[in-house]
DNA sequence: ACCATGGCTGTTAGCGGTAACATAGCGCAG
DNA sequence: CTGCGCTATGTTACCGCTAACAGCCATGGT
């Protein structure tokens, strides 16, 4: 991506070479009977100890945790979870990482699952159905506590699996479809719709669309929807329409703001599927010196804090995008007493005016 | 974050009540045996069809295929990894996923580690020690194959945990510093002495620093340390510098670079410890009809890619990211033949000096 | 003095796979 | 026909830990 990243290998210390296998550790892996036999008591015993769990006198809990220490223990998980069926991890699938929309869902999930004993895991899936169909199973191999999958579109393999586990599933972001379990989110398709009016309302007439073509976005495709939906209810329809894949969400913006001002000039209002680009194409109009928003109004889609420090506050809608987290957290970790499954959790998201919609 | 996400529980079907100990699946967890007396077979047979080892009859393979298909078996992989002593997963630790700069690298990881028959696992230490030595402890306590961590400062017990873990450790982004085993990264100090050398070079002489005070940014740190000593080599000083921690990068941009230039108006270079905040003083400036680079000039780190499509592009140095990632990944993978251990990769930032330095 | 009680520790039997070795056919050279 | 070398499959013994239960000892009520 960057070129001529000259790299160097420099041998601050001497390289060990080797001949096949890999170098026996003069010190074997250690185990529980390894810290047993330190301290004198039985291999149980020190379970107990490490695991907090079951009456040990204060005086072996001490001798247990000192020799561990000492030692440098470190349990080895894989034992313990095959030998009590109990794996403490929750798998975590998304499409995505660079769009930051992802890792604040991730913040939401991790800060409620800290105090639980529960661990997230992530895995990405790049908006692919296949890819995410294999994430689901290597996750699902590892025997999790509970899913959160991003999205009510799979495979149907996907589906079936997620059913058959027997583990909580959560699916989020989106609640206008059929869940395999539980859902959280926010109905886009009336997302699209309320923004629209809100564009309509405000005197808007001629309206374009720029988002991403990605297949596989379904929850963009819903908020258009939404969107066209609301304009025809009121006699109109797109004026035109711009889409992207890749690259630099920024710049795109600009490029395809420019490009629509240009093929359509009487446009006045840019609807776009995310903030990023709704970003560039605000940075575009203000350094044409158009008028935003009264000679072109905008509007874009998740309320993206990075934005604050525009020039102007892009008119945005949050996705509520912690809250999902936490309330797909809650619902693994069992926080809703009572009720197992079945959960869909509809969140509103509300929309943020800001200086891009006139009044 | 945002106010009032009024979430409310729609039952789109009945929550299942339940009374205590979560439902008895009618169909117990799926093991080996199933897909053998489903097929016919002994275990080690199945064992060996699902992974791909050993010489297996073409007719037997179809039928255990055929079997573990329609019963929907999913491998139990920790008791495989148990019984094999061996975890196809490689800890990624990092200290944040709101800096693209991380999932950036982990893009790097994960592309190398596709075919590899690997899989990274992300730990996220929110820059705190304390954190970082906890989530290294649990991850080891899986036994993957290969760690990745960010930096190379860590608590003596991390470091003896890595030491002692008996496997690849890739220390990612610095190479300042004494390493556990191996090391990929660039040296910021260098990187800071660069940028300042290019900057006097310019003949900019009243330069100021905006920046975090994370305390344990220590790459930001040693930027900065490397940044003032060309400073002083060159027989000049900061000649101001603000900091900042938490809220919008871009924000914050705007708001140091109101501040210094607000109190020590006669500055005419601001130096910002990341792309985002340097992004948030650009738009300040321009904002201001300030000159750029003519009366005040700017430089930021790490060549985000978002930053394309800015009015303007910022002077920054980009980090060397997926590439770091990716050689972090090919040592894990043992892609480095006859090296075992203590290899440091430098790669060597380039500068791309934008528009807002003068010429 | 006796036994129930409760606190602490040990024993046993797996968890669900896989490594390593054993075995059963089978074709074919001698 | 024997025996060797294959290939295809089965058997056995764990991997490192924990659930469940068993045992042991001091205490204390009666």
């Amino acid at each position: 991506m960057f070129a001529s990243n000259n790299g160097s290998t420099a041998a601050g210390r001497t390289p060990r070479q080797v001949t096949k296998p890999p170098v026996a550790d003069p010190r074997r892996t250690l185990t529980l009977r390894d810290v047993s036999e330190a301290s004198g008591v039985s291999e149980m015993t020190v379970s107990r100890v490490l695991r907090n769990r079951g009456d040990v006198s204060d005086a072996t809990r001490e001798r247990v945790l000192e020799a561990a220490r000492s030692l440098g223990y470190v349990p080895n998980k894989i034992a313990g979870a095959l030998a009590s069926q109990r794996v403490n991890l929750v798998g975590v699938v998304i499409p995505s990482l660079s769009n930051m929309v992802f890792p604040e869902v991730l913040t939401g999930v991790s800060d409620t699952l800290e105090d639980t004993g529960l661990q997230p895991v992530v895995g990405v899936t790049n908006y692919s159905p296949e890819r995410e169909e294999t994430v689901i199973y290597e996750m699902l191999s590892w025997r999790p506590s509970g899913m959160i999958v991003a999205g009510l579109e799979h495979t149907d393999a996907s589906r079936a699996m997620l059913a058959q586990a027997g583990i909580p599933i959560v699916e989020i972001m989106d609640i206008d479809g059929e869940p395999v379990d539980s859902a959280v989110g926010i109905s886009h398709r009336r997302a699209g719709r309320q923004m629209a009016e809100a564009i309509i309302a405000a005197g808007y007439r001629r309206i374009a669309f720029c988002g991403t073509m990605m297949p596989y976005d379904h929850r963009a495709r819903k908020r258009l929807e939404g969107f066209e939906d609301a304009l025809r209810k009121a006699g109109l329809e797109l004026a035109d329409r711009e889409y992207y894949s890749g690259g630099s969400a920024l710049l795109k913006g600009r490029e395809m703001t420019e490009a629509v001002l240009k093929r359509t000039p009487d446009v006045d209002f840019l609807y776009y599927s995310n903030d990023m680009i709704g970003a560039g194409g605000l940075l575009y109009c203000l350094d044409k010196g158009i008028d935003v928003p009264g000679k072109v109004g905008l509007a874009g889609f998740n309320g993206v804090e990075l934005l604050d420090g525009l020039p102007r506050r892009l008119a945005t809608m949050d996705a509520c995008r912690l809250e999902i987290g936490r309330r797909a957290a809650e619902i693994i970790a069992g926080k809703h007493e009572g009720v197992i499954g079945g959960e869909v959790v509809e969140l509103t998201p509300t929309l943020q005016p800001g200086d891009t919609i006139r009044a």
